[in-house]
DNA sequence: CGGAATCCTCAACGATACTG
DNA sequence: CAGTATCGTTGAGGATTCCG
């Protein structure tokens, strides 16, 4: 990265702070075990049921699952829809807000692949 | 966003996945409480002191402090500059690939506004 | 099928004191 | 100044069982 461009990103940040950081507040909302795995498959495939999701998240237990979406629903990024059939039958889908979580987790996804490739050229 | 656009990226993610995920990844590396906050304020300014670092900060402890910038150092993000002096002095300096990391936060800052501006709307 | 209710464990984190 | 050493705490997350 240029070293001019690295300031004006600095610069950018300290002029645009809000009183509760707002790197702080995303990680608030998606920092938990679950959520960016949730997030992810959902962006691989939406509309997801209850046990569909917990087959390809994988390793979730029912009672993290329901209380990630339950948190991902009160934060809008994440909408329930209920047909009320019986037996139940429930979908999962990403709001605007929560599709537009893509971006984050493309930038995660770049530095995570440098990150990786720096661990196996060192040590 | 634009819906090609989105799908776009959803591809590139299926096609571009390595064995370990590099999101879960990065997220091993500063999901802890302290890393961003760290990485933070050595953008803000870098090259910064054990003691200056924790006033910067804030509100972390000695125990946390240390354990962060041990492990930031381990992974290559951060690089301790001890001056062998009496009384000591070191300072902690980014490394490039800490310095990568801005793209990612500018993202996080991004979509972090998008919530916050969401929740003060809403409920 | 889509959960809720309970109980339990551990590891992250904090508090405090001390040191070369 | 830049830490280390110890101990204490808490809450996130896991395991299990049960339910309409």
């Amino acid at each position: 990265m240029e070293q001019s461009q690295f300031q004006e990103k600095v610069t950018y940040f300290k002029e645009n702070m809000p009183k509760e950081c707002p790197i702080t507040y995303s990680m608030k909302i998606i920092g938990s075990k679950w959520k960016i795995p949730i997030l992810w498959h959902l962006l691989l495939e939406d509309g997801q049921h209850y046990n569909e999701l917990k087959r390809t998240v994988g390793g979730i237990t029912n009672t993290m699952l329901t209380k990630s979406l339950r948190e991902l629903e009160a934060d809008g990024l994440v909408r329930r829809h209920n047909y009320e059939t019986v037996p139940p039958s429930v979908t999962y889908h990403l709001t605007e807000l929560g599709k537009n979580i893509s971006d984050t987790l493309g930038e995660l996804f770049e530095w995570g692949k440098k990150l990786q490739a720096h661990q196996s050229t060192d040590n």
